[in-house]
DNA sequence: TTTTGAGTTGTTCGA
DNA sequence: GTCGAACAACTCAAA
């Protein structure tokens, strides 16, 4: 045996199999030290209750129990900022390399650089590896290297440069966990331990959304129907793997699901190019917008008390569940933005802070295309009519009963913006402001 | 360099 | 009820 440890780092890639930077890790040819680090900076904005927070936890007490029970090893789990927490790993233990899965947001990237100027102060190899995405920042662009900012021409360029057997191909990590490194009393926390507790919001199984995906092009349009496929928290999370997904877009006729992957990589790509959209629009123009920003509509929206039905169901799903069906998220967005002519910086922020499948590529990246300011965005005198929607996508007032059960009686509140009105408002508003 | 065709998800209005 | 045009130009991608 080697003298030294190897560790591999998890973070969003909350899974045993088909793990690009475990299986190196586990090729490596050193014991294999894996960890996982809860991040204080990241957990200080939480509520003690985030469903976000409880899942994570009970995935990684998942794997922990899955080696502890096949293969006697397990898994270190950390509370505190990384730097300091690799500092003392670095400290008690002889380590020779650090293993981990690429992660492309803002402060992602910041911490990784922090880990790696640490590292390569210690001689210590940081080995990165590309993992949550099919194809990654700079592996789809024009001909002339920049990248692209049209949905339409990136999705066919990834299609044409997918190979499947190239790209698609499994880490099979089975065979290789009696690499991991056989260490006694692994340190773990409960949620208790991290100041949390367990979440009501629960994220669902995936095997039952798989199960859906074969009419997900024809239902995915209808929320009273299971339509969606529920899979952002787990993407999101990396408890399954981008590459078995895409594997079962490709087996379907209908390559609605597919495409909808490649958005997502369509949305890491612009957000990795253009890191400012975050907080700024990406088509300029669009923060000469003079937003009404009223608190309290605001909060009726946030609520599900504008009156109305589809827009209330949307909110009030996303306040119970965690998350919204596609078709009212759009709804809801463009209601927010259009009719009440709310930044959409602040509909983004309320998004982020409830929805389990929050990824701020995609959920900045919509938001935008919602307000008409970002790329490839809907033009801004495209302004969902609420009741409209209802009749195409919620006839039978299925969903709507649902949620919000009151909306045909007395006690429904009377809508709070008249359409027309909030219509005509918002063009002149925008009219003045990108002219 | 210039030209050409195209661009996630909608609504309204008038024939 | 159904249909096509207007909504507003503009910018992007590729030939």
């Amino acid at each position: 045996m080697t003298d030294g440890l190897s560790i591999f780092w998890f973070r969003r890639d909350l899974r045993l199999e088909d793990n690009a930077g475990l299986f190196s890790a586990l090729e490596s040819g050193c014991p294999v030290l894996p960890i996982f680090i809860f991040d204080p900076e990241i957990l200080e904005s939480l509520p003690e209750d985030d469903a976000r927070v409880s899942f994570i936890h009970q995935k990684l007490q998942h794997m922990r129990e899955k080696l502890s029970r096949n293969y006697q090893r397990s898994l270190a789990i950390y509370h505190g900022n990384p730097v300091t927490v690799f500092k003392n790993i670095i400290a008690s233990h002889p380590i020779k390399a650090v293993y981990t899965n690429e992660d492309y947001e803002p402060y992602a990237r910041n911490r990784d650089k922090k880990i790696d100027d640490l590292l390569s102060s210690q001689n210590i190899d940081f080995y990165t590896f590309k993992d949550q995405v099919v194809f990654a920042k700079n592996e789809i662009t024009k001909d002339d290297g920049n990248p692209y900012v049209v949905y339409t021409p990136f999705m066919r360029k990834w299609k044409s440069n997918l190979n499947p057997a190239k790209h698609l191909n499994q880490f099979d990590c089975q065979n290789l966990f009696h690499k991991l490194a056989d260490l006694a009393d692994l340190p773990n926390l409960s949620l208790q331990d991290l100041g949390f507790i367990h979440s009501k919001i629960l994220v669902p199984d995936y095997h039952i959304a798989l199960s859906l995906l074969d009419k997900y092009g024809e239902t995915r349009d209808y929320p009273a129907l299971s339509g969606t496929s529920r899979l952002g928290p787990h993407l999101r999370f990396g408890t399954i793997s981008i590459r078995q997904l895409v594997k079962k877009g490709l087996a379907s006729k209908d390559e609605t699901f597919l495409n909808e992957l490649i958005w997502r990589e369509f949305f890491m790509q612009i957000l990795w190019h253009f890191p400012r959209t975050v907080h700024e629009s990406f088509k300029k123009k669009y923060d000469r917008i003079v937003w009404r920003n009223n608190e309290e509509e605001f909060d009726k929206w946030k609520t599900g008390q504008t009156g109305y039905a589809l827009v209330d169901a949307g909110m009030r799903e996303l306040n119970t569940t965690g998350y919204m069906h596609n078709r009212v998220r759009m709804l809801v967005a463009s209601f927010l933005c259009k009719h009440l002519l709310i930044d959409w910086r602040w509909g983004e922020a309320y998004f982020a802070e409830k929805l389990l499948d929050f990824e701020l590529s995609s959920n900045v990246g919509n938001w935008q295309w919602a307000s008409g300011s970002g790329v490839d965005a809907a033009p801004y005198f495209r302004i969902f009519n609420p009741m409209t929607q209802i009749e195409k996508f919620d006839k039978q007032r299925v969903y709507i009963k649902k949620w919000v059960p009151e909306f045909d009686t007395s006690d429904y509140p009377e809508k709070m913006v008249d359409h027309k009105m909030a219509r005509e408002r918002c063009l002149t508003v925008y009219k003045a402001a990108l002219n």
